[in-house]
DNA sequence: TACTTTATTTAGTTTAAACTAAACAAAGTA
DNA sequence: TACTTTGTTTAGTTTAAACTAAATAAAGTA
């Protein structure tokens, strides 16, 4: 086991731990370490050997990278094998995962506050308490105006990314060491 | 069930599916619910009942809670009940979890890429393919280089918001309709 | 066509998290 | 002191996710 080996091990353990983490599971986070730091295209066989896993369990897993855009199907003409690249543009990644957040279950919850502030709101006067309903609109408007600015925030920076690439941290690390 | 019950029980249950979705019980999020949209704090009883957990199961999870900050014991003079009350502002959670995160799981793991540089920066030359390492070192470099703006962005947002409360919300809402 | 190689799907197993039930602890009250 | 009320801890159960093993599919090759 060369040091070589190590560092690579050291690094891909600690993407199985930020998966870990996200709620992922600690095999998908290594497979991305895997891909993520190799300088030609991964074939499934070596991540199974790689990451200690079974053909299927990489199969369902890097479907999943691949929906996330984590990682991109790379096919080598004259070969059947299906080879894996890392998506290394963070930001993308982190665009993509936000562009189709429409779809997803965190988006759908957090419209939820909105519709139920809908819900109050055209709620018939006679048949509800207006202290109880005055206070439910006035919180729940608190955290929906939360999420939405955290959600301005976030598209802001994704724009101002687009616009040149790596401007924010360009920007930061005129202010590191 | 009036409207005014129908419209809490959705906002309760999108508070459940946003903790799912961060990888927390759902029933987390519930009990965060209850509490946020009470104008009085509120007992572990009323949780029990409202929640339709164990005593147990909001003991712990309660305990969590209070840890992330969401939530604030509150004691009543001549009351040997704990009654509990909603952090309400947001930025605040949201400091006082990043605050803590040098101690958490995902600070180690991403400490971790910046080791795996060290590593390889120390690891014997001649013992080592150069061209693999200085690949490896590029790679690593450029995720740590993300993960550094990204922990720079959210300071420099918690540190604006700290100057005078409400600054981004104000920001943003001057864009919105 | 039969055989190989590869990826996906499926059925069943393992594992870990979150819960329940119940014991326990703490602290007041009769 | 015995009893009540409240919260926590613990032992065991349930559940869901992630995995393995094996069947299946797909597609090329002899």
């Amino acid at each position: 086991m060369s040091q070589l080996d190590d560092a690579r091990n050291n690094f891909i353990q600690g993407m199985s731990r930020i998966a870990n983490f996200w709620g992922l599971p600690r095999a998908m986070g290594a497979i991305y370490g895997i891909i993520y730091l190799s300088n030609e295209p991964v074939p499934l066989n070596v991540l199974v050997k790689d990451a200690g896993i079974t053909k299927g369990a990489v199969s369902t897993n890097i479907r999943i990278l691949g929906r996330m855009g984590l990682i991109h199907k790379y096919i080598k003409v004259g070969d059947r094998k299906d080879y894996y690249t890392a998506e290394i543009d963070f930001w993308l990644i982190i665009k993509k995962i936000m562009k189709e957040r429409e779809k997803n279950e965190f988006n759908h919850a957090i419209k939820s506050v909105g519709n139920s502030i809908q819900m109050l709101k055209s709620a018939d006067v006679n048949d509800s308490d207006p202290a109880i309903s005055s206070f439910y609109i006035e919180r729940m408007k608190e955290m929906k105006g939360f999420f939405d600015t955290l959600d301005s925030l976030v598209s802001a920076f994704l724009a101002i990314e687009s616009l040149s690439q790596g401007t924010i941290k360009k920007i930061f690390d005129r202010n590191r060491n």
